[in-house]
DNA sequence: AAATTCAGCAACCGCGACGAG
DNA sequence: CCTCGTCGCGGTTGCTGAATT
């Protein structure tokens, strides 16, 4: 038995509330560079003012690479029914069996839909009705959305005592919707979108337990390139790519030896300010940036790999059809871009160009199935 | 058009489980 | 065996956008 509950941190010393994009970027490259072993060492490692707990739950949650998007398929929400049936309230447990779906969006799925329509045909949950029930309920959680909106928008500090005081959540969150007008339409796509997930159910056998995938700190933990760039994206605000990129793609001399993380005082102090530099002219840049990717053959598998991965998101995410829009955008407002022209988003987080970001050399490969390109 | 209510979801909280010393 | 530290789970909260009045 556990005794003695330590706290899990100093809440007067730690950020509450949503995750601004710097701050996951924060997270995502510690856990990259270095794992997650320890928790509760990780955000004074990373430079986070979170606690352990907060950064575990942001990543399992929400930025963990093998985290499915979109809504749940109807044979996705049968699962949750019939485990449901037989396990309770054992969301984890259920988890386990739906690869790339946390417990935590399962329990929302539960709790918003599911349990209310199986109440509402109580007494008569047999057999095929399984199907009606979920059948009419498989776009009801597209969480991808209302993260974008809610969350990802990011920079949302409300609730922290660190909000300045002449600062709304609402306006922050305007940057969110600049971003959602400039999309447009596409947005509808984007909301369909879900992270290789076709690719995540085909190769679900590379993707152990859900336990096993959060507790070790294995290298198959860290992003794909191809995810960084999609968690760039997710955010609904634009970055400012061209720092990322001369930051990321920066020689690092300690690279694997420990831990000079705090050392990049430059690059952290850019994220830091990310939220404040969010402008239209980044996102059209990193739009083009990622629309123009005419990939150089390396000849590598892992480059075609991480080709297939880009093309695909392209696709996804509509890129093509976004251009029109931004050519205007561009026009208009867009001084000058951020980012060169010959520099490709998928350059960023090229590992060949990275020596930084060692676990992308073990990255597992793609799903087998790369037919869906 | 403004106000109110509802629905959805990310994030937080507290507790129990587990493993190391 | 006991104690302590950490992790993971499940319940809950509160913010946001959408829908309704």
């Amino acid at each position: 038995m556990g005794r003695g509950r330590a706290p899990c941190c100093d809440k007067s010393q730690v950020k509450r509330g949503p995750w601004s994009p710097a701050e996951d970027l924060r997270l995502i490259t510690f856990i990259q560079k270095h794992g997650h072993d320890n928790w509760r060492a990780l955000p004074k490692l990373a430079g986070l003012l979170r606690c352990g707990k907060s950064c575990r739950l942001r990543w399992i949650n929400y930025l963990r690479p093998d985290v499915k998007r979109g809504n749940f398929t109807k044979e996705e929400e049968e699962s949750i029914v019939k485990l449901h049936k037989a396990w309770g309230n054992k969301w984890s447990k259920i988890a386990s069996h739906l690869p790339g779906r946390t417990d935590n969006e399962i329990k929302n799925v539960w709790n918003t839909h599911l349990k209310k329509k199986l109440t509402m045909k109580d007494g008569n949950v047999h057999g095929d009705e399984l199907s009606s029930i979920t059948s009419s309920s498989s776009s009801s959680s597209s969480s991808f959305t209302s993260r974008k909106k809610q969350n990802i928008g990011g920079g949302i500090e409300h609730q922290s005592e660190q909000v300045p005081m002449d600062k709304k959540p609402h306006e922050e969150c305007n940057l969110t919707h600049d971003f959602e007008k400039i999309q447009g339409s596409q947005k509808e796509d984007t909301d369909q979108f879900s992270l290789g997930k076709d690719l995540i159910d085909q190769s679900s056998s590379s993707y152990s337990s859900y336990d096993s995938n959060v507790s070790n700190s294995s290298p198959v933990d860290a992003l794909r390139p191809e995810e960084q760039m999609v968690s760039l994206f997710d955010y609904g605000e634009p970055f400012d790519v061209s720092n990322i990129l001369q930051e990321v793609n920066k020689p690092d001399v300690d690279s694997v030896n420990e831990i000079p993380f705090e050392a990049d005082v430059d690059f952290w102090n850019m994220l830091d300010n990310l939220d404040s530099v969010m402008s239209n002219e980044v996102q059209h840049s990193e739009v083009n940036a990622c629309q123009s990717s005419n990939f150089e053959e390396e000849g590598s598998k892992k480059v075609d790999e991480n080709k297939k991965w880009l093309r695909y998101l392209e696709n996804e995410l509509g890129l093509d059809a976004m251009e029109e829009e931004n050519k205007d955008i561009s026009t208009k407002d867009a001084a000058q871009p951020l980012v060169p022209e010959n520099v490709l988003v998928s350059d960023i987080f090229k590992p060949e160009t990275n020596p930084d970001m060692g676990y992308f050399e073990t990255w597992p490969s793609l799903p087998h199935n790369s037919s869906a390109f």
